[in-house]
RNA sequence: GGCUCGUUGGAGAAACGGUUAACUCACAUGCCUUUCACGCAUGCACUCACGGGUUCGAAUCCCGUACGAGUCACCA
């Protein structure tokens, strides 16, 4: 059995996207799941789009992911070099090699005169290349005298081809559909498409991953293959990651990338999960997957077809389940930065502790503690709850109860008792818990919700603090009672 | 426009000729509870884009229609 090779081929020109991160997270699925190896091959072939630093953003996304690669740029193996701009003698050498097998010609078109050609036709008009006419020796003697030219396929007028995709199945075209591309270049760079092949070919690539756009290229690619005899790969074509029912999602139209995602305070991991969910699904009906759990579960058979929509609130969920499941310390380094703007000095290990359950994003942090430094203005429409059967007349009688025997509570941070002292405080006076918990948290942050009850925030925020705040409360709402 | 591909609830999806059409997110309701969140429970597709056909039986097979996407670059 032959050896499983994928590839990740990312052209340098931006920001790492969610459907290109996919792809790259299936090619090594695909190739770890079989004990194979994972490349990453640099497609840096059009010297126009070319972005500086894109090369290390493509290496830091993968290093936070663990899409660990066995060969690489700058990790290199047998096939290398792994930058195309690098590749460039060898791409001629097989350009060369095909004209002389018959699969492609050399053509001397101006590439202003074919465009206009087109134009000037409809959309279904196939451009007819008048360089099939030039012989051979003809077209090397122009070559010689330093004429520009390109290399362009030669494809069957008739007949067809077909190919087999391990996900679609067999698809077959007449090959009077397919255009005559041009494989090389005017400045000596190939197209995508001659590069991937050459390249696929040589670095003994067995599965060739890539989105679906492709599909209906592919039987160009098998054209070729067969020009040079040699063994046409195993075609996985994936179905694209859509933002809405009609769109793409795509860096040009803003939408999230994954640095975007983490800067959200996403966590890599959880990234990874999800999107490895987008379009494949496990056998069982688990859903949390680490990275060592998918690439043994993996299984292209289970790749779906169409499309699927990006869903950026299950993406949130995700993301919950693995900061709960985290160990505590491990929260709090996570969430340290964001205490950033806390001036008060308060045990910050005691904030994590209630904001470990309830944080979904990183980035909600600072919103949702944005009231231990200073409560919310006055407002005493908070104490009135139907529920706690609470209004502004009995939450002042409630606070007052606390203010009298709240000294009795020696360590705020004994939760335990903290907690039975509200629950003796409302047995003495003959109420439930919640007539004098409620309108204490509301006092203490005149927040609607609040990480944590009147406990945790009263501990959070110190001794000193509540009954600074438990005061304040107690005047205004008489001032408001009296008016 | 030609060609290629796709279409199961708001979203991700399972099902591979015979089930009351799984499960997760979202949403709704209830329970728990000092708010929120967590957790738990319940509800949410009389139906699988539509129309034919094959079959004792179809979301699953066949044909057609509609809708959507991709492709038709010296971009990848």
């Amino acid at each position: 059995m032959k050896k499983v090779r994928t590839r990740f081929a990312p052209s340098p020109t931006g920001y790492m996207h969610i459907g290109n991160l996919r792809t790259a997270l299936y090619e090594y699925l695909i190739a770890k799941h079989a004990n194979g190896d994972f490349l990453l091959r640099i497609e840096d072939t059009d010297q126009e789009r070319e972005v500086e630093g894109a090369v290390d953003i493509i290496y830091d996304v993968i290093r936070q992911t663990g899409l660990q690669y066995d060969e690489g740029p700058d990790k290199p193996g047998d096939c290398g070099p792994y930058i195309q701009s690098e590749r460039l003698p060898m791409y001629k050498e097989y350009a060369d090699k095909l004209v002389d097998l018959g699969g492609a010609h050399y053509c001397f078109c101006k590439e202003e005169d074919v465009a206009a050609d087109k134009e000037s036709h409809s959309l279904d008009y196939r451009y007819v290349d008048p360089c099939h006419m030039i012989s051979i020796e003809e077209a090397r003697k122009r070559i010689a005298a330093g004429e520009k030219y390109t290399v362009r396929q030669t494809i069957p007028h008739t007949g067809t081809t077909s190919f087999e995709d391990e996900v679609y199945g067999h698809i077959e075209v007449e090959n009077a559909q397919l255009d005559e591309g041009v494989l090389l270049k005017s400045d000596g760079y190939p197209t995508y498409n001659f590069a991937n092949i050459i390249d696929d070919h040589l670095m003994h690539i067995s599965h060739v991953v890539r989105g679906n756009e492709y599909l209906s290229s592919t039987p160009k690619y098998n054209l070729i293959y067969q020009a040079f005899g040699w063994e046409i790969p195993t075609y996985v074509h994936v179905p694209p990651v859509m933002k809405d029912e009609f769109h793409k999602l795509s860096k040009r139209n803003g939408d999230a990338s994954f640095q975007d995602l983490r800067e959200k305070g996403i966590l890599s991991e959880a990234i990874i999960n999800y999107i490895a969910l987008l379009g494949w699904a496990p056998v069982g009906e688990q859903e949390i997957f680490s990275l060592e759990e998918l690439v043994e579960q993996f299984s292209i058979d289970r790749i779906s077809k169409s499309g699927s929509i990006f869903d950026f609130d299950k993406l949130k969920w995700m993301n919950g389940v693995y900061l709960r499941n985290m160990s505590l310390e491990d929260f709090h380094q996570l969430a340290l930065p964001y205490y950033k703007d806390i001036k008060s000095q308060v045990d910050l290990m005691e904030i994590s502790k209630a904001l470990q359950p309830r944080v979904e994003l990183l980035m909600d942090i600072p919103e949702m503690i944005d009231f231990i430094d200073a409560p919310y203005p006055f407002d005493a429409n908070l104490f009135t709850h139907k529920k706690m059967k609470t209004n502004p007349e009995n939450s002042l009688e409630a606070l007052n109860w606390v203010i009298d025997e709240i000294d009795s509570v020696k360590d705020f941070s004994d939760d335990d008792a903290f907690s039975q002292f509200f629950v003796d405080l409302a047995a003495k006076h003959g109420v439930k818990n919640g007539r004098v918990m409620w309108p204490v948290r509301v006092a203490l942050t005149f927040k609607a919700f609040t990480p944590g009850g009147a406990v945790e925030i009263a501990h959070i925020i110190g001794k000193e603090e509540t009954m600074k705040r438990l005061h304040d409360a107690v005047k205004q709402l008489k001032e408001f009672l009296n008016q």
